[in-house]
DNA sequence: GGGTGTGAATGAATTCACAGCC
DNA sequence: GGCTGTGAATTCATTCACACCC
């Protein structure tokens, strides 16, 4: 269905575009509309609809669930609050075979690091119809893998690898302190994770299939200034 | 001293560099050491280098600490551990004449929301160094103002715009639920707020003179799926 | 050999411009 | 008149290529 790769500032937009979508008050939106709210050129944002073939507008806008719908399967993505509908044929992904969640292909993830910031995390409610579920947290000091309390398990990170598997978590976000994110980092991909979120300050260091968001709030300060 | 303007691309990298040349073990370093750490191109990095007009280099790369001042410079920086040192002549920052800490021009923050990521961030120590002094966090429920402790004074939000002018306070971490995001920008850009990092999932809408970072974690998974 | 500095060449992202539709 | 769909034109970002230096 999707032949050409949508490119990576599209898909930035996209993602950001259904937050809109999610609370618009109205059937249809047009894309001024969306320039209005975003500050993003109208044709900016028309040019991206055609980019993963979505032409579905009529001189009135367009429908925004349609929209909702193609974006999300433009980018494969599951929340939020995912819609069940029909899915075309595009090459599935790997089923969530797994435990008591089996339901919409939700994908897991964990929590590395679980001081402050960690542990703020650590709340499902956070990641509530968001197409992704939190299974694991861990930490390095097992103090505080035993304080703390949560609706998942947590780990001392000695088990990293062996949950990650046996969870089938293909995600991570990092919240440990700079001086152990590249040694957290090393674990968490020999252990097969796909995906990091970083928060930490530094630059990880990851093999080039790993997909990495930096997320640095000291770093996003110092762009701001 | 810097006629032409840097590009936003380029910016982002030299911030994140920076943390790379902070505990860098070695007096020197080479464009290649930097690709490797970090998988950039090197000629990037040299062609970044030439932007800012930094031509120190000698054939076995360029002296650590001459680099980073050539940065902070560059891009109007303090930290992260900010060596003191001499300041050319660029149009220098309005001068902090405020209270305890006139010592190094430092920028002052807020934090706006403090649910659980929000007071995971009330914490000096998150920007020791940093550049960046927090000097007040604010939060609608007066109840959770009144419970949590912390070292700077935290406020209701019917407080904010008198707060923010007379603490100077000129950049805001944003972390409330995504149903107050738009209301409580609208009051810190009124209150003369310069830069928001945004921490909930939705697109802001500010004066083109505000500058906003989107630090979603959702949207964030959702790219790196 | 292994590094830098720098313009030119390529590639990516955005904006323009305009035909067509309701 | 107000909107969409789409290629072309433009602007921005990255990579190449090569002269030069130690």
């Amino acid at each position: 269905m999707n032949p050409i790769e949508i490119p990576n500032a599209t898909k930035v937009r996209l993602i950001q575009l259904l937050q809109l979508l999610k609370d618009w008050p109205k059937q249809k939106i047009t894309s001024l509309d969306i320039s209005k709210a975003t500050n993003w050129k109208s044709s900016l944002i028309r040019h991206d609809f055609w980019l993963i073939g979505f032409s579905k507008g009529v001189s009135n806008g367009y429908a925004v669930c349609e929209l909702q719908q193609a974006i999300k399967n433009a980018l494969g993505i599951q929340g939020p609050d995912s819609i069940h509908n029909k899915k075309e044929s595009n090459g599935a992904y790997v089923q969530n075979t797994d435990s008591e969640t089996s339901s919409t292909l939700l994908k897991n993830i964990c929590i590395v690091g679980l001081d402050r910031l960690g542990s703020a995390l650590l709340d499902e409610r956070f990641f509530e119809n968001s197409g992704f579920k939190i299974k694991a947290g861990f930490d390095s000091n097992v103090n505080r893998v035993e304080i703390l309390r949560s609706v998942f398990p947590l780990y001392p990170a000695t088990e990293m690898a062996m949950t990650i598997k046996r969870e089938k978590i293909e995600y991570a976000i990092l919240t440990v302190s700079d001086k152990d994110a590249q040694n957290m980092t090393n674990r968490l991909f020999s252990a097969g994770i796909k995906g990091i979120v970083n928060m930490t300050n530094v630059i990880l260091k990851v093999p080039e299939y790993v997909k990495v968001q930096n997320l640095s709030i000291l770093n996003s300060l110092n762009l701001i200034v």
